[in-house]
DNA sequence: GCATATAAGTCAACATGGCTGACATAAAAT
DNA sequence: ATTTTATGTCAGCCATGTTGACTTATATGC
């Protein structure tokens, strides 16, 4: 009893520790997606048109099925927003050259323009609690998001250094400019 | 040129960066929320339920618009959810002393033996990963979500000591077991 | 070369959880 | 006494997730 009211019962603390954590994931996440939501509206776009968007414009030449496997959705969802980013001039699908049944994902000029725009206050967001935060907690803030993702992905997500090591059944990665 | 072949442009690894940090956080939320939802399904719950569930469980006796604040939906899309959590007996609406305007949320403890259940997976799954990063990335993850977080909400979440100082329009504070 | 497996696309129907708009009630505040 | 506030409710719409069934083209294994 007297752990409870001198606030020094460990369990508690671990407890609201965690609780903390779980909460400023969902804060930030909220504010984090809200920001490209309200850019969504003026091109008529839903959240779910951004992050194939997004995917397709951060891993060039993915396949569908490696970005079904990112988004975590059905084809089914995902053809929905693709067909509509497709109609509208934003991706180009490519049949593979050694596996022809592959759809190779690219965005357009006009697809990377719009990828800028709606992910451009998020980038500014981030920077600036990055900024505000400094190196070292960037470094920490990394490594705990890299521990809640399931392993599978943590490899991929890992330093490029340790991907490249592992021969890589990863994905296509960013084109530097 | 030369910055861009050696790597060590600086604009580019500015936004490799800030790319990085985006993922990580849908990556991070993507398989957290995973989580609860299968959790969820075996009690015919949707996420909505459990949000709510949780921030009546975390702020004992929110009100309806405190908790739409969090939850930064429209009243009728909360209705439908916790109209449900209250026919099922996990929620109890008391109408305030001072203002009897106001539903004063709690959870039963058959609504606090769910929520439990509900975020165990996901209390263990942050666990493990502040465990493996260690004290100092943990404080540095809280600080860059914190920095993510609008301001308002910021100051809320600030640690409890800034918080009372402050003679707070903040929400009830959890209670200690 | 034929059988089977894989990658992708499509149609249809359904569930969840957002949204807007309109309106009602009770209690507080002016 | 009037107005404002907190909450609740009805009705309908939309975006985006789901399952299930089926097609087409291509690759792969025997």
């Amino acid at each position: 009893m007297a752990d409870i009211k001198s606030g020094v019962n460990p369990l508690f603390l671990r407890e609201e520790e965690l609780r903390q954590g779980m909460e400023l994931l969902f804060y930030a996440y909220r504010d984090f997606t809200d920001e490209a939501d309200a850019m969504l509206v003026r091109y008529k776009l839903g959240r779910a048109h951004h992050r194939a968007l997004y995917f397709v414009g951060r891993h060039p030449g993915i396949s569908v099925s490696e970005l079904l496997a990112i988004l975590r959705i059905t084809k089914q969802s995902l053809a929905r927003v693709l067909n509509d980013l497709v109609r509208q001039g934003f991706i180009t699908q490519t049949a593979g050259m050694s596996d022809r049944r592959r759809r190779h994902l690219e965005l357009t000029p006009k697809g990377l323009d719009l990828e800028r725009q709606i992910t451009e206050k998020q980038r500014t967001r981030i920077a600036r609690a990055y900024r505000q935060a400094g190196a070292e907690a960037v470094e920490g803030f990394r490594k705990v998001l890299l521990g809640i993702v399931n392993e599978h992905d943590r490899r991929l997500l890992q330093p490029p250094a340790a991907a490249e090591r592992a021969g890589s059944t990863t994905l296509p990665t960013p084109k530097r400019p």
